[in-house]
DNA sequence: GCAAAAGTGTTACAGTTACACCCATGG
DNA sequence: CCATGGGTGTAACTGTAACACTTTTGC
């Protein structure tokens, strides 16, 4: 047990803090996720980056996406904290997404590669389990929010949009009920374009930016 | 810009980790939570010990509850992680439920007092803040988990389990769909006890320990 | 016997799901 | 003209919300 007396002691011991950040996307058909080789040996990690003392924790994972996928801005979440008292590292894991049509120009793209979330190599101790619940976070967070388009391009088709859930959800949607849903919350409009190709031209459709991004909660329980 | 390099570099600065927590109970028929004085002026904080290289996050929330309120279990999660970069401490921040019968034998009654949440002294920079998230967490976790019993003695009414609903929601709830709903979702049993009092006796139920905390989430969006 | 709190069902309404065909274009 | 993906409405069903009176006890 700890007494009162330690709150205002000396006895503040410091560690190196270390902002890990999952950073998905969709690429070829699948959610993927960003990953870094570990030193040679054939481990990989989430992309992480040492805390400085001038920097915000939010800054620093947004520093890190930069630098593995050299965007500039990306949808960016605390997930949880982690501390090892092993190593005495502690780990603040945020959360990312990309969208799918951004992916150019990694500033070092040797050293991290893009892996399917259902497809992982071996992880580093504890990234496998972190990345579990980024991805259990990232479903449940698309039930009720509109965090979905932060993995598409600016303009998309409703279809490519629906595809991106079923993606994520791992399920079939159905076309109708989807279109007639995503259109009553409001949060997409129409663009003056269109998207030509095999088959009918689809309607392009841009997120509005000034969307209630969430829905009021139903009560669920009891 | 940062560099890759700085990955394996050496640049790797040392931070103060202090574990907060906001511990909420109810009292007096209010919801409450615990805050300490800041040595001797008038403005108050959350308890907080700080972070000891052996031990877990966890385990650092869990003695600061002890220490405050002398209790050994509690409801424990993790709510978010701050860093101040002027004073250079990281603070990770958990989220406690206390039972309201259960405020006995604090150790250190002076240090910390029990404030009603709608009516809070002065805090300490961003602890009004992180506060306040606490409390959105609680109401909202309230909606789709089992969370609400612990808040409560180990038996209980169907009446003070919808009052502490309703005290937390800062709503009325409707006593029969209340009653059947709670029942239907088989996350409490009656005990053979029942409370005597003013009125007709009630049954006293319990919180089933093996119960599934959480509803299963339907999909609320789109 | 009366005050005080416990306990109990039904109906109307709203939201959700399931489902199949025609449309516009490119090759 | 046909293959391809885009686009559209309705009916059954399921879950939710609203609502008032009877029961049991202590005083």
């Amino acid at each position: 047990m700890q007494t009162p007396s330690q709150i205002s002691s000396v006895n503040h011991p410091k560690f190196q803090i270390e902002v890990d950040v999952v950073v998905f996307t969709l690429r070829e058909n699948r959610l993927q996720v960003l990953l870094c080789c570990l030193q040679m040996n054939d481990s990989w990690r989430l992309p992480g980056l040492p805390l400085q003392a001038d920097s915000t924790l939010e800054e620093t994972a947004a520093h890190c996406i930069t630098q593995y996928t050299g965007l500039h801005e990306a949808y960016l979440e605390q997930l949880y904290t982690y501390y090892d008292s092993c190593e005495q590292i502690a780990s603040v894991v945020y959360f990312a997404l990309v969208p799918a049509d951004s992916l150019l120009n990694a500033k070092d793209e040797s050293a991290s590669k893009w892996f399917p979330v259902d497809d992982l190599p071996a992880l580093a101790p504890n990234h496998k389990e972190i990345l579990t619940y980024a991805l259990r976070r990232l479903r449940y967070k698309l039930e009720y929010s509109a965090v979905g388009f932060e993995l598409l391009p600016d303009d998309f088709t409703l279809s490519e949009l629906q595809f991106t859930y079923e993606l994520i959800l791992g399920e079939k949607l159905d076309k109708r009920n989807f279109r007639r849903r995503i259109l009553q919350a409001g949060v997409i409009e129409s663009t003056p374009h269109r998207r030509t190709g095999e088959g009918r031209p689809a309607q392009l459709y841009r997120y509005r930016p000034d969307a209630v991004a969430e829905v009021k909660a139903r009560r669920l329980f009891p």
